[in-house]
DNA sequence: CGTAGGGCTGGAACCGGTTCCGATCGGAGC
DNA sequence: GCTCCGATCGGAACCGGTTCCAGCCCTACG
């Protein structure tokens, strides 16, 4: 592996002006630029970043938090964050939060804290207030999309609230008054503080027109989770609401499946309405209100490297709100009668 | 930010010595390695495996090449992936593989070159000599799950050949003639010599009981494509077959669903398997041929370490083939009449 | 009692870069 | 012609570890 010195020998310079002249700091002749750069190219030199982080102590890498890895919105926004740092020559370390709570101390504890990355980027995650110390204290800067990082420098999150208000409205537009929520788990209310959960965006909605308290089932966020509550739901005619509305593109799926399999239309007989804009929506002909997972990766890097002072010198805002949009497909009708 | 000067100091002992203590490297005395260490949890001091890296050559982590990080097989060998590098000391650096040729050639021109990763791992991912050879040049150990690595020293893989055979023998054997297999993408077929692809073991199955060149539709690996391929081949009465073959479990998902909306009773009018072992596949009562993705990414794992002589000193081998199992539920059946 | 040998330890070199600081040089300005 | 200044460059220190090597002490053995 050819090293910065036999660049500078190569090239007739000292190992100081070889740097010089490769990393573009500091005052190098054009003639000299010439040449160390033709022979670094010559001998295919690349330059060791782990050397360079011991004095600069930037390693051009970042860490991600993920909450899960094999998740279909996880890994779009998984798929963002390579794209972008890649193409700025950064590495991406990947931390999984989705691992037994000893090994979500490890990273908390060791992992982080071993000087490894310039900067962390939260996937949906919500961090306990000592995580949240622990990861301040690394003194790296922190961006995040959605969940709950106190230390975040940077908060991207789609307003909650707005998009089931979105979502429900279409709903109670079209003529729907007996609305259930599937989703809304548990543990989502425990978030309620930080920008308002999809269950309060729903409630607020149908109360606005009217109808207090409206029911919701706590569902997991999983296509067979949504498929079992649906049955369950759906499944007394005598009880069965005119319109589901899914706190996920994949509950909503298991909703369809549920529905079709007890024999009911849609949207004759069941309008269905999600969030997500999965890939599979188009195939459901499922309404949905769409997030852009992927760019939302991206953006999550534009603003990480804004704070490592690399980006284009726009000053990072401490929160930005990812933009929703409401897709109309053919799940959703007025109701019979 | 402690150093090992810091610890050095406060134990009273020298950095030679400190480093010797902490690392286990070396002879020290049991008292002083006491002193050392305690002091080094006294002030929090985490050694940086960067500046180990510079004289140790390693630096505690691991590349994972990956075909994809958004599908379901690809979500779930991450997963064991992450979780075996953690349990270790690892960090996992991830470069996805679905990313324009521009940046694919970034990943092995550059950012394999940088002696960031002591290993490297490959999910699936099909190099040309070319990308193969700059890789070996790295002088690193390569394992790979799947795919076609020429530098891989281990390769793990579920042969293919054998996991078609086992399914189509489940349906030859309750009575089905007709089967068509739906998948076997076009790009399959180059991968042919390495493994055995599943359409030939479909293929040979067939021809085991006599029927020749039995027909496949090829399919991207997805649920929508199974979906409109399922559509377009279960629409015609006249032609419809018995039984479909699903190259995956997502590819069967969507012929599923096509199947029970032109009326179709599963099995009664149609059996269907699949392979891979989703996590719907209950759901939908799929017969399929279960692999361990997780357990895959956890076994690449093992055997990376053991190249790079921190594993438990087995032999690592040359080809390893990774266990499946025929799981049977209710999407199959005998024919109807 | 002398010596060999082994256990422990510290000094110093080193890994591969970056950056501080001082030296050199050439040209502008007087 | 002399001074001054800025551009350019090299030497050396440094980042935070690891490891080679030499030296010390102590014990075992002849």
């Amino acid at each position: 592996m050819p090293s910065i010195a036999d660049v500078a020998r190569l090239s007739g310079v000292s190992k100081a002006t070889a740097s010089r002249a490769l990393s573009g700091r500091g005052a190098v002749s054009p003639a000299t630029r010439d040449r160390v750069v033709t022979a670094a190219a010559e001998i295919g030199y690349i330059a060791s970043p782990n050397a360079a982080s011991l004095v600069t102590g930037r390693s051009k890498s970042i860490g991600v938090l993920i909450r899960f890895v094999n998740r279909w919105y996880f890994g779009e926004v998984l798929e963002g964050l390579e794209r972008a740092m890649l193409a700025r020559g950064y590495d991406l370390v990947l931390y999984n939060l989705a691992v037994e709570p000893e090994a979500r101390r490890r990273i908390f504890e060791y992992y982080l804290q071993r000087r490894r990355v310039d900067a962390v980027i939260g996937v949906d995650v919500d961090l306990s207030p000592d995580e949240s110390d622990r990861l301040a204290r690394t003194g790296r800067p922190v961006v995040t999309i959605g969940g709950t990082m106190l230390s975040a420098a940077v908060r991207l999150a789609v307003d909650h609230r707005e998009t089931a208000r979105l979502a429900t409205r279409h709903l109670l537009r079209l003529g729907h008054r007996d609305i259930v929520l599937l989703g809304g788990e548990e543990a989502e209310r425990d978030r309620e503080g930080v920008q308002g959960s999809r269950v309060s965006g729903f409630r607020e909605a149908m109360a606005e027109a009217g109808i207090a308290d409206a029911p919701y089932l706590p569902t997991e966020y999983s296509m067979s989770e949504g498929f079992s509550a649906a049955l369950q739901l759906l499944g007394d005619p005598a009880h069965r609401p005119t319109a589901v509305f899914a706190a996920c593109d994949e509950i909503a799926f298991g909703t369809h499946i549920a529905a079709r399999r007890l024999g009911l239309g849609i949207p004759a007989d069941l309008s269905i309405v999600g969030i997500d804009g999965h890939e599979n929506a188009g195939m459901f002909g499922l309404t949905t209100v769409e997030q852009r997972p992927v760019e939302q990766g991206e953006q999550a890097v534009r603003w990480a490297m804004s704070l490592l002072g690399e980006g284009d010198d726009e000053q990072a805002p401490h929160d930005v709100d990812l933009p929703v949009k409401l897709v109309v497909r053919s799940s959703t009708s007025a109701p019979a009668r």
